[in-house]
DNA sequence: TAAAAACGATTACAGTTGTAAACTAAGGTC
DNA sequence: GACCTTAGTTTACAACTGTAATCGTTTTTA
């Protein structure tokens, strides 16, 4: 099951995230150069999101030396995952279908990709329902004029 | 073509927006109403957002006597397309297929549904790729021990 | 017609976010 | 040992967000 994400992760500490889930660990100096080289952010932008993470309970921060070693509290496909939960809370069940089928349109795939998708999708097919249940307040969606 | 949204439209403000969508069009008083009921807002915390969805340029206002006739000036679908776009923009193209899928395991499909992404997945199917091209930064995905 | 209700506009105010400079302490360098 | 670099911490500050109260008008209602 996916770790709760009661804070939420802005886009640009994302940024950060993304280093330290490649590196596995990391140092703030480790981050700092790829993003000042990726988004031209100065050393103290980079170190302020850092500090703000580590308070969210993103990064762990492990004391070496004179500084840190940081590493991540979430792994990044459920943090992934918690972000798209995040987007479909907002849209009605009913949407998400075609709303899966248009990222998929446009989604740049490979064939391995492409057949992990297919599995998923016939798994689908053994369960998949008549009409999607409108989880919405009436005035919220169409589904009376569905 | 989606519509570009430079300006972005908060969680809260797609509450509003919902509502429009549904109606087509609606007074303050039929988003208040929704609102007040789903959300427990008062319905000044709804007008503050009206306003803003109006300076945004997300909801249209035709003045009608002394009130207005709010409509959406962007389409439900297209919005959606559009912060789905933002979501994967903030990863590695290379996990989008995973995270497709991720959505896909979850999602509530209708047998309709169903047979949209197959159409959509046999189109991808023409057009896979042996390997996605990595479009991070060094230093910002796993792509180099893939 | 005087009071009440409704509607939009203005103002409020704390918390979050983006963006960073300044400060401080520890470590390495000449 | 005096100084520069480096890492983390503190402070700054404007814009955006969530959440609303209040104000000024107009419209409805008693």
């Amino acid at each position: 099951m996916a770790v709760e994400e009661k804070v939420e992760m802005t886009a640009s500490e994302r940024e950060i995230m993304r280093v330290v889930w490649t590196l596995g660990e990391a140092t703030s100096k480790d981050i700092v150069d790829v993003l000042e080289a990726k988004k031209a952010w100065k050393p103290a932008t980079a170190k302020t999101f850092i500090g703000r993470l580590v308070k969210k309970g993103f990064l762990l921060a492990e004391p070496e030396g004179n500084k840190y070693i940081y590493s991540a509290a979430i792994g990044e496909e459920d943090s992934v995952k918690t972000a798209a939960h995040r987007l479909f809370d907002q849209i009605c069940h009913k949407q998400a279908g075609k709303t899966i089928a248009d990222m998929l349109s446009e989604a740049p795939l490979s064939h391995q990709d492409v057949e992990l998708i297919q599995q998923v999708l016939n798994d689908k097919k053994k369960h998949a329902v008549d009409e999607v249940a409108c989880n919405c307040v009436p005035g919220q969606c169409k589904c009376s004029t569905h």
